[in-house]
DNA sequence: ATCGAATGAGACACTGATGTCTCATAGGGT
DNA sequence: ACCCTATGAGACATCAGTGTCTCATTCGAT
């Protein structure tokens, strides 16, 4: 009967066609839904079958970029254990999502007038926690606020993630960059 | 006669339409060419006889984003004194263009396949310069590439601005909390 | 007061993207 | 082998943004 094999039914994985409009989204935050369309190898109509334009495509994305921010914080497990360390789990955990996290991030902006997405607020509170959570701890400094300390990952990520994108940093590099920067910064220590 | 007198005939500053044009579209980057006219209190014809199209003003907006930047680099005099505080006269420096920074650093991803302009390739060198300055000094650590720190400071530049404009930052604490997380990071140093 | 240049408002045609529809076809499920 | 559903391709109307033009008006210069 229609159980969940007949979901199946449809040889188009919604999924796979958003992490398509994704990519693409991210490096031509204009492309036409039918560019969207091609470059998920799929027909217009199609897609708009599936989104019922592209309000509801954005939309769509910013669903799943917020169920994978919220499965990254998960897996990295970031209440748990020295609060340097989930940072690093956490960036490290992160970077799959960062092109579509930065194409968020400016797309955002958009809706601006209407209230913050409750998710993101979600997610920014609890990374925001973790930052808290070292200060509390003596691990951060406390003359950076968790908020700004949020934003600042955000804004690596993204640049990270562009910067990956164009090239000019080794994808292999990209956590240790951000992390680095973020917890150590580019100051030479003293002792290392 | 035509002197200079004559070019204040105009009533409509280019500048100051730049300048309109440049804060909204940093907010919203998909505004209406007539939305930016009502931005920058002219109206629609007049600012198609001062920019040809669309993509005229956001050539003249790069224009001008450059020419600032180029202007922080030479009041922060990044090539004089010590590398960390010249960092920090570039960050002072630079606040005022954030908001622009961010729209072009965002915007320039659409002309993706041509060549980078080489005015930011100017800039970027630049920056780039100075962090390898400070690498070669001793005053920043050597694992983290002078191409990376340009590329983070650009991000954290954008981040800043947004998080202010959004209210999540107060403007006054922009400069200190770049500052300070580019070149400290956010763990605690055992001595300060 | 007069002249000239620039402006604002509106009309207009044009273009590109969108959203809807139809129809033939391929491909699983039975 | 037979349905039945989803798909791809294309046609189509619609709409929003663009770029151009005209014309009346404002404002500074003389």
């Amino acid at each position: 009967m229609s159980h969940r094999v007949y979901d199946r039914l449809m040889s188009v994985d919604r999924t796979q066609v958003l992490r398509a409009a994704a990519a693409l989204l991210t490096r031509k935050a204009t492309a036409t839904m039918d560019e969207v369309a091609r470059a998920a190898g799929i027909g217009r109509a199609t897609l708009h079958r599936h989104f019922a334009g592209r309000d509801a495509l954005v939309r769509a994305l910013e669903e799943l970029g917020l169920q994978e921010l919220e499965a990254a914080l998960d897996t990295a497990a970031i209440d748990e254990g020295p609060e340097d360390d989930a940072v690093r789990r956490l960036v490290a955990a992160v970077e799959p999502v960062g092109p579509l996290l930065s194409f968020l991030v400016t797309e955002n902006q958009l809706f601006e007038g209407d209230q913050q997405n409750e998710g993101w607020a979600r997610i920014d509170a609890r990374i925001s926690a973790l930052f808290r959570r070292g200060q509390e701890n003596g691990v951060f400094r406390i003359d950076l606020t968790p908020a700004w300390l949020t934003e600042a990952l955000y804004g690596l990520v993204g640049a990270g993630a562009w910067a990956v994108q164009d090239g000019r940093v080794a994808a292999k590099d990209f956590q240790y960059m951000i992390v680095e920067l973020l917890l150590g910064g580019a100051r030479r220590s003293v002792e290392k």
